[in-house]
DNA sequence: CAAAGCTCCTGACCGC
DNA sequence: TGCGGTCAGGAGCTTT
């Protein structure tokens, strides 16, 4: 489930615990994620120095000394919890499902929690990171310039597929996840179903603000729920948005002028909300 | 080549 | 109370 906004918010929470910091120690309690952990990468990890933390798509990467980058996704269920050194317990207790921790050298912890270990942890060369085999193929960012109408009108112009399935391929653009992409369709007025290739240039170029726009009030939104994490323990990972129409089967359309009711149907494989009547 | 389907995993939820 | 079944979903991989 994290999306771009859930990760660019987990990056801007750990960012004041990890970044500039050298690893104490790094703590893994089983030895593959979704892939297998990088050979000894606790070891790996020992004492280097995080010089940056950034995001490009749904990845974290901690860029360390030595040219190496800690490659990060989240999964559906990933999440990271924040311990402040003083708010420790001794001994430390792990729950269920925290795999790795990272403790810097002023011992506070950040641990990464993901029961369905989707998420994943690997190794890559700073300067290997385009080419690495997760990294290739993506998509440029939904907040970045070489994202624009043209360059999208093209992509759907190629596709027989369902514009959902558009706007979820990493390699057309990334950072979208399967909640986001309802959203936009709705605020767009296009139908989820909408056989890419069949949508006009300014249908396309209109969708190109409102995923800024959903993206950027989703960080935001990010950003004040970090407030309240400031001075306590957090855990950062998925955080509740308010949604207009994902998870609402049923529910009223809201559209002031549509009585209709938002519907759910499945476009490949995934859980699809929209309003009939505001969306074609 | 595109597009559809399968797969990993666990927790939540449902009906009996 | 417990148990089996179903679903959720990111994204790489396999099949069509």
């Amino acid at each position: 489930m994290p999306e771009l906004p859930e990760v660019e918010t987990v990056k801007r929470g750990i960012i004041p615990l990890l970044e500039g910091r050298r690893l104490f120690q790094v703590i893994q309690r089983r030895d593959n994620l979704r892939i297998p952990l990088p050979d000894k990468f606790s070891e790996r990890l020992r004492g280097r120095t995080i010089k940056r933390i950034t995001r490009r798509a749904k990845y974290l990467l901690l860029h360390l000394d030595g040219q190496e980058i800690v490659i990060c996704h989240l999964g559906m269920s990933g999440k990271m919890t924040l311990k402040a050194a003083k708010d420790r317990e001794s001994p430390d207790k792990f729950e269920k499902h925290d795999h790795v921790i990272f403790e810097s050298d002023r011992h506070d912890l950040v641990i990464f929690n993901d029961p369905r270990r989707f998420g994943l942890m690997t190794l890559c060369k700073e300067d290997a990171l385009e080419q690495h085999p997760l990294f290739r193929h993506m998509g440029p960012e939904p907040l970045g310039n070489e994202f624009h109408g043209e360059y999208l009108f093209e992509k759907a112009q190629k596709s027989r597929s369902p514009i959902k399935t558009i706007l979820l391929d990493q390699r057309v653009v990334v950072g979208l996840g399967n909640i986001y992409v309802c959203e936009v369709l709705f605020q767009a007025g296009i139908s989820p179903e909408k056989k890419a290739c069949l949508l006009k240039k300014e249908e396309v170029e209109k969708m190109i603000p409102i995923i800024r726009e959903i993206l950027t009030r989703a960080i935001e939104a990010g950003g004040s729920t970090l407030k309240d994490y400031a001075r306590i323990d957090g855990e950062l990972g998925y955080f509740q948005h308010e949604f207009k129409v994902y998870g609402r089967e049923g529910e009223a359309c809201g559209t002031p002028s549509c009585d209709d009711k938002i519907k759910r149907i499945t476009i490949s494989g995934r859980s699809t909300f929209y309003c009939p009547s505001c969306q074609d």
